[in-house]
RNA sequence: GCCGAAGUGGCGGAAUUGGCAGACGCGCCGGACUCAAAAUCCGGUGCCCGAAAGGGUGUGUGGGUUCGAUUCCCACCUUCGGCACCA
């Protein structure tokens, strides 16, 4: 065993720090903590991916650093192991989804396993697991014990609820009805999206484009009974604690659109016929004296009740028509608009003019009240709606010039409309002032006489919080039922001391094909007797989201059977210091834990409001680069005539379908901007890396490449091919260069001649040479500093230039390549160690202090120079590293080539940078 | 359409308080070792002109600021990610 050999080396050094527990994690920390947490993976039964060990090998290298540093590390890894997979597989073969997560669990936890990973195993969870779950029913019971107050801006308990007189005097049921309309979990009848295909409701968030995210299969909207989670009232603390948070600007971004606050006024017009009042928001309050006409979305409650007796059936069919759309189809019939008119008109508060009210569905019943003023001047929505049913558009803004120029328009008579700040127009009093000004006048205007007030609107949406399937964490809840078997509306929360509520054997998991939850066939699970009456267990499961939520907590305190996460630990080990996980879950996950986690921080439970201090999304490793060239018939076409979406080739001018053809990397090569064929230099060839994927056949498999080269080439090779954020494909030359790399390492200190693991005869304790030891010095800064920057890919070159110097010296001094061990440790652990040891030392290396620059061996004996004459380098001077302008200046000028090069010429300035450069400007 | 990120050799990438563009790795070319191959080691490698010395040119495109721009400003193009009738 004396060349380097990952086979023999990792498996060795894994078992040893399982079997010492190398790794555990005190219960407190000793000193500084440094809680760092991955995405936990959902054990799918493909196994691990390349993309996987990304995040895991980055936040792996920073563990072992920290700990290297003295930092307490908390490291955990666990599975989030329910969701749509296990019982998807379940349903087609029969295999209870406990069986297929163990296996699955089993499966990953080896492959993560032989990557050399310092995860504390005895911390590990699984989402499935009834010792976890029960406390994901706790939690879930504390929202429904928990309810808003607006007021201090804080969840409370339900004990606080101050209950109105006027409730409290209507009796039992009314003050029942009141607490339940506050809880932080509610049960709401509501339009959801059925999935038949998945058996299951879906949340907005899983459907994409009409279509289910996993498998996208069709979605309709139908109403049921569901229970949801009041994620709106803390809309605005999600949305100000991003300030608080080091998270990359670009997801903070995306949570803020998602939470989508926006400014504006509820206004109402009063009906002409009858007493009602038609409620609005808009953002743009000053273009009120330009709407022209209402409009209210199908589903809101007005909008048969005012409908004109002759225009009752045209609107009954509209109705009908737009409550069977399915997602999918609204947006894509979204390019014409439809809508009928109700017969009915409301008067414009600001200027008495009678305006129509249509019923449409480019109007949505979930956003604002559900109802708009229509401006056609000045909405894009509007002025199309406008345009397509002849409806009168007026300008209120007086656009700028050009505007007018470019559009061709008028002030009288616009072609598009114009949705800028401007100056009003055909306002009455309001004339000539600026929009914002406008804006602030007429909220006050409206306030003062009653017809609106200033209103602030969210786009989130309230957590559609249940599912329809077996494979998730029971709610832990009664239903009332009466002698007839119907329920009552009483809900009773199970007591702590009942949780964990286990999911009841089932032998049949096909959904029924309606949105019945599979529980229901349960039947003997389902019924309970108790205090005399009769109840129901709720049928619906958690979603996925629900265990992921609060994991991070559970890893403090894995085993505390009487609480979620004992007070103590989580007020040591929280927040989590870096949370590293790929990008798909910017919104959701994040979104949602962040709410759990505000919720159990107002309920006492925990010491901050923000579960993840700092953010990092890894970037998506794609597939290796894949050339692909079109045929038609026998002939080739070039990609510049074909559309190309990594499937299907089209040729742009006959829209004919063309076959994509691979093409291996020698047959092409680069010409101007693009890749031709090298036998036919004018066919384009399209190059490209693509989404690893099964039907493409890309994916690379983490166990291929630990079989091949190691986990260690596997490890550094991930963190070697970029920055840790950006996309990049992937390519197993690279993994080659870093295995040799290695190897050269390896070859520093061992003798790969010899038979046993010994050193280098060669490898002898002298000091070093001045330029090895700054060399080395070097190395150790530019190495730490990357590591505190997450610039992995800089620090390992770092250590690749360093072991380029040292390879050809002929006497290796240990003083100066035993650091070099501790550095890259954290990068490639097996291989440290295994050398750490070969050096002599009884102890793992895991704990070993970090080797720190010395400034004083940092410092240069001489630096080149610069000397740039008009921008352009012309030659180098060599000097001692802190000489001065005026030094340099003499140096530079009396120089013969610099003599030469400016004889005849006028030297009209000379700037000069001390250690950096010269430039001498001359005509 | 809107929001965000990014465009640098054949490829992955490096370099930012504005100061030597292309570190490091891959690939390629040449050499050493070898009977040979693999492995390893040494040297070269942005592009163009040139035998060389040397010169020119060059960080998506076009402009600007500056002694000096990959870095700052303006406009545009392309790619990727997210959102998408949210009033």
């Amino acid at each position: 065993m004396a060349s380097y050999n990952p086979p023999v080396v990792e498996p060795k050094w894994q078992d040893f720090w399982l079997k010492n527990k190398t790794f555990k994690t005190p219960a407190l920390p000793s000193g500084p903590k440094y809680y760092i947490l991955d995405m936990f993976p959902y054990p799918s039964g493909a196994g691990l991916h390349v993309g996987h060990p990304e995040g895991y090998t980055a936040t792996d290298i920073l563990a072992r650093y920290k700990r290297m540093r003295g930092f307490s590390v908390l490291h955990p890894m666990g599975w989030d192991a329910f969701g749509l997979p296990a019982e998807q597989y379940a349903i087609e073969t029969g295999t209870h989804p406990r069986l297929t997560t163990e296996k699955n669990i089993g499966n990953f936890r080896r492959q993560i396993q032989a990557l050399g990973f310092s995860y504390d195993w005895d911390r590990e969870v699984d989402t499935t697991d009834p010792k976890y779950y029960r406390w994901t029913q706790w939690i879930f019971l504390l929202l429904h014990d928990t309810w808003y107050d607006a007021v201090e801006k804080k969840g409370r308990p339900m004990a606080d609820l101050p209950i109105p007189a006027k409730v409290a005097s209507q009796g039992e049921t009314a003050v029942r009805a009141f607490q339940d309309s506050h809880r932080l979990a509610y049960q709401a009848e509501l339009p959801v999206n059925w999935c038949e295909a998945l058996g299951t409701v879906l949340a907005n968030e899983e459907v994409v484009d009409g279509r289910s995210e996993r498998g996208s299969h069709p979605v309709v909207r139908m109403p049921l009974r569901q229970w949801m989670l009041r994620i709106t009232a803390y809309a605005d603390r999600l949305l100000e604690d991003l300030e608080t948070l080091d998270w990359s600007e670009s997801i903070k971004e995306m949570q803020r659109n998602w939470i989508g606050r926006s400014e504006g006024a509820e206004v109402g017009f009063s009906l002409e016929k009858g007493a009602g009042t038609i409620r609005v928001f808009t953002t743009r309050p000053d273009t009120l004296f330009g709407a022209t006409y209402l409009v209210l979305s199908p589903e809101h409650p007005l909008a048969s009740a005012i409908s004109a007796e002759e225009r009752k059936e045209a609107v009954r069919a509209y109705q009908e028509t737009a409550a069977r759309k399915s997602d999918f189809e609204r947006t894509e019939l979204a390019k014409k608009k439809t809508g009928v008119f109700s017969g009915a008109f409301a008067i414009n508060p600001v200027n008495n003019a009678r305006v129509p009210v249509w019923i449409a569905d480019y109007v949505l019943a979930s956003y604002g009240t559900g109802a708009i003023m229509a401006v056609p001047g000045h909405d894009e929505r509007d002025f199309e709606f406008a345009r397509e049913f002849q409806l009168p558009i007026v300008a209120v803004v007086r656009p700028p010039q050009e505007w007018l120029e470019k559009t061709g328009s008028t002030l009288e008579s616009l072609t598009e409309a114009f949705t800028g700040d401007g100056v009003a127009c055909n306002s009455g009093e309001f004339n000539g002032l600026d929009t914002g000004e406008f804006k602030l006048r007429i909220s006050h205007w409206l306030e003062k006489k009653g017809l609106g007030q200033a209103k602030v609107h969210f786009k989130l949406r309230d957590w559609l919080f249940s599912r329809q399937r077996y494979w998730g964490e029971p709610f832990p809840l009664l239903h009332e039922v009466n002698s007839e078997g119907k329920a009552t509306g009483v809900v009773e929360p199970l007591a702590v001391g009942e949780l964990p509520l286990e999911l009841p054997a089932l032998e049949d998991f096909r959904p029924s094909g309606k949105p019945e939850p599979p529980l229901g066939k349960a039947k003997a699970w389902v019924k309970v007797e108790r205090n005399g009456k009769s109840w129901l267990r709720e049928t619906n499961t958690m979603p996925q989201w629900a265990g992921s939520c609060w994991y991070y907590l559970r890893f403090i305190d894995p085993l505390n059977s009487g609480s979620f996460c004992d007070k103590n630990l989580a007020d040591a080990w929280l927040p989590v210091d870096l949370y590293i996980g790929g990008a798909e879950h910017a919104v959701l996950h994040l979104l949602y834990s962040r709410f759990w986690h505000k919720v159990l921080f107002d309920r006492g439970f925990l010491p901050g409001a923000e579960p993840f201090h700092k953010l990092i999304n890894q970037g998506m490793i794609l597939g290796e680069m894949e050339f692909t060239a079109f045929k038609k018939g026998e002939v080739w076409v070039s990609a510049s005539e074909v559309d190309y979406d990594g499937r299907q080739g089209v040729e742009k001018k006959t829209d004919q379908a063309l076959a994509g053809q691979k093409v291996a990397e020698d047959q092409v090569e680069k010409k101007g901007d693009a890749f031709v064929l090298k036998a036919m230099a004018n066919i384009r060839v399209d190059a490209r890396a693509y989404k690893m994927s099964k039907s493409r056949g890309n994916v690379i498999n983490p166990d291929q490449v630990v079989e091949e080269y190691g986990a260690d080439s596997l490890r550094l090779y991930e963190m070697f091919l970029g920055p840790l954020e950006a996309t990049k494909p992937w390519s197993m030359r690279g993994v080659e260069g870093v295995y040799r790399f290695l190897g050269r390492v390896w070859r520093l200190f061992i003798d790969d001649r010899a038979e046993h693991s010994s050193l280098l005869p060669s490898l002898i304790m002298a000091p070093p040479g001045k330029e090895t030891l700054r060399f080395l010095h070097q190395t150790i800064k530019r190495v730490t500093e990357g590591l505190e920057t997450y610039r992995f890919n800089t620090a390992i070159a770092a250590m690749m230039e360093y072991v380029n110097h040292l390879t050809p010296l002929e006497v290796k001094p240990r003083p100066a390549l035993e650091p070099l061990v501790l550095l890259l440790a954290p990068f490639a652990p097996h291989l440290a160690e295994e050398i750490w040891q070969a050096l002599g030392n009884q102890d793992s290396l895991a704990y070993a202090p970090w080797p720190l620059a010395v400034e004083e061996f940092l410092k240069e004996d001489a630096i080149e120079v610069p000397v740039q004459i008009n921008g352009k380098v012309r030659l180098k001077l060599t000097v001692p590293p802190d000489l001065d302008e005026d030094a340099l200046r003499e140096m530079a000028l009396a120089h013969e080539k610099v003599k030469e090069l400016l004889a005849g010429k006028t030297i009209r300035k000379v700037i000069i940078v001390p250690g950096r450069l010269v430039n001498l400007v001359v005509s």
